[in-house]
RNA sequence: GGAGGGGUGACCGAGCGGCCGAAGGUGCGGCACUGGAAAUGCCGUGCGCGGGGCGAACCCCUGUGCCGUGGGUUCAAAUCCCACCCCCUCCGCCA
């Protein structure tokens, strides 16, 4: 969330900054339910410090051995009032926070203007797109013909968009997730972190999750208890929490952390939209980043975090293109963000493979994630960043459409032999 | 699942209902000592919120809150009561 004092110093910059993301509209609300919170602490401060004197004197008027009940009384009342002005105190700041929690992240000034995806604005292509001599296939028809992804199975056995993959093709699967997490962990100072899949709605809250996104979530129940935990639709969830309340070192910064996990989204609302194979799918692998860092360090690090991502589909040799998001379409929690897409000649199109964020201190605020200058002085909080290293289920779509053959085989990319030792393409299964 | 113990500052660890934001130690910072360092000595070292000092930053003053979380008792709660969360030990069960 924003830093309420923002708002309350600059509130026409902050209304401007939001033009393209929305949320302006909260500001002037805002600012008039802080100026009663501001006014009832005071009024509550006061009594308090009243009665701080007060029981003072009290107190050593009884060592004394005085009767202090006609004061005492007087506290009680004044105890009372102090008690009802807390309470309304609680009530406006969950007000404030429920507003404050439906203000965006300001984009960082060089981030693009424009309204949604269409204005955003290509950065640099990587690769190029190879010639085939045949009509490339999308990937769930390569992967079906070679009886290696069945779809009809995974929804017999649970429902639509989730996949079921055979042999050589699970061994993809797991081939590419330990090769990305090599590369990050190995090349680019990631620690690897094994993490829950599941978390608490406190968690979920904190990373964002909720409330706004409640109907993408995954929720369990267990019966007997009623407790409630959420299924992570990104490790994000759980590499950014790790830290909460904390106050790190300086010197500690940046953390790079990174987990293998597979993630749980509902998907409502995108019925009929890319329905096919495992494009979007409710289960799917996914490689995640997670940074913290210093504001003085928060851009350079997105920029080293998307290099990073791209290192992976260069390895492949996966023609790629860079975008970044522009004002309108960079996300709630996110100040600046670039997208990879992969080109996937199956669609004849770029689609996105990873998006990498900085969240700046929006995150770190919600959060509560900060750092203790190395010189000393206050703490500040902490920049949070996080991208995809990348989204496996993706990278194995890219992976069928791209190594293609006439035959229907799939060529495995040479940096991913080391990891199939014996495989060197997908063959039809036996 | 049964029985018991415990959650205090960056960390360890004291703490009679008022004089406790909290002893002591460690760590950290500064200074002294040193050719430089170690050792030693001295000093300093929490966070949030509100009000004010030039409505900026840094800083200062002042008030208030914070001893797992949330309630309660009391003029007054780290200290008493209740609920919840978490951790530990022993027994049982178990991948």
């Amino acid at each position: 969330m924003l830093d309420i004092k923002l708002i309350r110093d600059q509130p026409d910059a902050v209304a401007t900054a939001l033009a393209d993301k929305g949320g302006a509209e909260l500001i002037h609300e805002i600012l008039a339910r802080d100026a009663e919170r501001r006014r009832l602490i005071k009024d509550a401060e006061d009594l308090k410090a009243l009665r701080n004197r007060a029981s003072e004197a009290i107190g050593q008027a009884r060592r004394r051995g005085e009767d202090a009940s006609a004061e005492q009384a007087r506290m009680r009342e004044v105890g009372d009032r102090i008690k009802a002005l807390d309470a309304e105190v609680k009530t406006v700041d969950a007000a404030i926070e429920a507003l404050l929690a439906q203000v965006p992240n300001v984009p960082h000034p060089s981030v693009p203007r424009g309204k949604s995806d269409a204005d955003n604005v290509e950065v640099r292509r990587w690769g190029t797109p190879r010639d085939f001599a045949f009509a490339p296939r999308p990937h769930e028809e390569v992967g079906e013909a070679l009886g290696l992804l069945d779809m009809d199975r995974a929804a017999k056995i649970a429902r639509a968009r989730f996949a079921v993959m055979w042999g050589a093709l699970s061994r993809l699967e797991r081939a590419l997730g330990q090769f990305m997490l090599d590369l990050h962990t190995r090349e680019h100072g990631y620690t690897e972190v094994w993490v829950p899949h599941l978390v608490s709605g406190e968690t979920m809250l904190r990373t964002g999750q909720l409330p706004k996104f409640e109907e993408q979530l995954f929720k369990t129940v267990e019966a007997d208890e009623g407790r409630t935990l959420y299924l992570i639709p990104t490790a994000e969830v759980s590499l950014s929490a790790l830290h909460g309340g904390e106050v790190l070192a300086e010197r500690t910064l940046p953390r790079r952390y990174t987990a293998f996990t597979p993630c749980y989204r509902r998907e409502a609302g995108t019925y009929g939209k890319d329905m096919k194979g495992i494009f979007r799918n409710h289960q799917f692998d996914k490689v995640e980043l997670v940074k913290l860092a210093t504001p003085a360090q928060g851009y350079e690090e997105l920029e080293s975090m998307v290099r990073e991502a791209e290192t992976v589909l260069q390895r492949l040799e996966l023609p790629y293109r860079v975008v970044e998001r522009c004002a309108g379409d960079v996300g709630f929690s996110a100040a600046k963000g670039y997208d990879l897409e992969v080109w996937l000649p199956g669609q004849g199109k770029y689609r996105e493979i990873s998006s990498c964020s900085n969240y700046a201190d929006f995150g770190g605020r919600r959060v509560d994630i900060r750092f203790k200058p190395e010189g000393g002085g206050k703490p500040d909080f902490c920049h949070t960043l996080n991208g995809s290293g990348l989204a496996v289920g993706r990278t194995v779509i890219a992976v069928l459409e791209n190594y293609q053959n006439a035959d229907g085989t799939v060529t495995i990319p040479p940096a991913l032999r080391p990891y199939l030792p014996g495989l060197d393409r997908l063959t039809p299964r036996a």
